[in-house]
DNA sequence: CCGAGTTATGTAACCGCTTACATCCCGATG
DNA sequence: CATCGGGATGTAAGCGGTTACATAACTCGG
């Protein structure tokens, strides 16, 4: 039983009217009160409802936009998506998503085609193509909203966490608990950069001086020998580690070297993903906004469409203490 | 800086042709080779890429697929989404995502805002809306293919996990490892009843009689509540647990009660969510195959639309033994 | 050397809407 | 009572592709 699609032709027939005035009764245009609701009575009987392909073809307005995420299956794209879903929402636009897995080719492919699929707006998830080719590609390309991704070359509106900032509070949170040897394992791109930065200025404002850096790739296993690495070289009693991701491998390695994450060695991570609650001792984290983050993309992006230049904006994260950092008794 | 969309007249123009023969050109009709090749280089340097809005609306096929899920935010959904994507794309179709974020009227409008969107066929995840009220909006709906949700109702392709199988094999794997007296802490649905026939006919078949029972809702407060009641009522030495989400609050639950999850207590869970892992002790549970139940449905989406009737699918779980579970030395 | 059979290309209708412009109808006005 | 203004509705031209059908150019066999 294949469903025949109505079209607006019949509609107008049944209700003895031209096209003209169906179209207008369902974009609130001049009809006459009582054509009106004769016009959407017969259209809801025949279960009539108005092709958005031809509509966007006639118009030139697909309400739709494109979104560009790294990794189908990261834990915070999940939540961003549910933020721009439900703010395009509200503006009747909703959003067509693809992954493109970390591939810059695949990327540019992706980009390409969401533009072919006429999409009024993209906007571009995580650190992915390199500035310079999208700017290349920026003339076949609608205009685009930047979250999480360095861009500054793109003349787009950006949206992002105050990774320094937060990696300053994170930091200083160690500090207050009274730790005075404070190392990092770092990550890599702007993220890994910023939170450095916010490390190194929290413990130059407390009159500290930086502990080792480990640069652990923002993976697992890299968290896994970046531990490792500090463990050998020693020189702290705490770690800022640049994401939660990292501090598994950590508290694996830690273990394995004989400290005890919350009582040998102090640790707080970056992002709030989840399994932070569960792990023993819970991982103190700063949690990323990321559903927030997804609204403001989205309304970033209807401001653009309305011909706006929306302020890049910069989102601040909040900090999640807990038992992996434990007092040393220090404190001011 | 506006994007003007190049079409496909003005390229025909600049090749000196025809726009039919562009768009055989592009849609592999018959060309002569270096007409062929003259357009192409033409089309590439003017960057023009076909609308697929007008695209569709002459040829009738969006080849985008809608997809709806529960949660934007569930783990799992994400995997399914990437098995959905990646098996589509071979196929050159995408899809578009919706959320009913689990609000039945939601789910019904989203449903016509997809059908709305002249998607060719839909994939509905998890369980929803009733399956009456899916029928009754059935002629308003293109094809559907059913993962994971009731639907015997609606001659629609179903994939699913087999819930009854897993549960059996995840009971066996608390017998196996010696205990005798086992509880279960149950979830709602079709997937709920699945499961508690799988605890069931597990013990059944090992001629053991069933232990108490207590309902969590699958959710983490439910678990904590569900647990709470069968420490109260007690006569079991494991549990099986109907989802990893409610094992998090029977973790909580049994060590309020002073019990030690995989010492005093043996506990097998389900989905095999990321945070299992990580538990103290790492939770024992049987692993969704999520990407692959994604995978699935798409392939069963192209069937229908090649006019196919495919098979309904039963994928099994893989069961991943961790310390929830420890031996009671009694073995077989 | 002509007509049939290919092959390459062009013409124009159509897909289902929106919308500028034309038309029609009425009551108000001078 | 002719004219004018304005609201309701209709007509038809796009929007940017696809594709059935027509046409033109060649190849070949008799």
């Amino acid at each position: 039983m294949v469903r025949k699609k109505v079209t607006i032709y019949e509609v107008a027939a049944a209700a003895g009217v031209s096209v003209a005035t169906v179209s207008r009764a369902f974009n609130g245009g001049r009809v006459a009160p009582d054509t009106r609701s004769r016009v959407m009575r017969i259209a809801a009987d025949m279960g009539f409802s108005p092709s958005s392909t031809a509509r966007s073809l006639a118009t030139g307005k697909s309400r739709a936009i494109g979104v560009v995420i790294p990794d189908a299956t990261g834990p915070l794209y999940g939540r961003m998506l549910r933020g721009i879903g439900l703010e395009l929402a509200r503006a009747g636009y909703t959003y067509l998503v693809e992954s493109s897995e970390r591939d810059p080719e695949r990327e540019a492919r992706v980009l390409r085609d969401l533009s072919a699929r006429d999409v009024e707006a993209l906007i571009l998830i995580g650190s992915g193509l390199a500035s310079r080719t999208l700017a290349a590609m920026r003339h076949e390309l609608p205009q685009m909203v930047l979250v999480e991704r360095e861009g500054e070359a793109l003349q787009a509106p950006l949206i992002t966490i105050d990774n320094q900032g937060a990696a300053e509070r994170a930091t200083r949170y160690l500090i207050e608990e009274g730790h005075r040897e404070i190392a990092h394992i770092r990550g890599p791109r702007r993220a890994g950069r910023e939170r450095l930065a916010g490390w190194r200025r929290a413990l130059d404002k407390a009159g500290l001086k930086p502990g080792p850096i480990a640069d652990g790739g923002f993976t697992e296993a890299g968290g896994y020998r970046a531990a490792q690495e500090l463990a050998w070289r020693g020189g702290f009693t705490a770690v800022f580690v640049s994401s939660d991701r990292m501090a598994l491998g950590a508290y694996r390695a830690f273990r394995e070297a004989g400290l005890r994450v919350g009582e040998d060695v102090g640790l707080v991570a970056f992002d709030g993903l989840e399994f932070g609650a569960y792990l023993d001792p819970p991982l103190a984290t700063l949690r990323q906004p990321a559903q927030r983050l997804g609204e403001e993309a989205a309304r970033a992006v209807l401001a653009v469409l309305r011909g706006e230049r929306p302020e890049d904006l910069v989102l601040s994260c909040e900090l999640v203490p807990r038992a992996s950092v434990i007092s040393k008794g220090g404190g001011q």
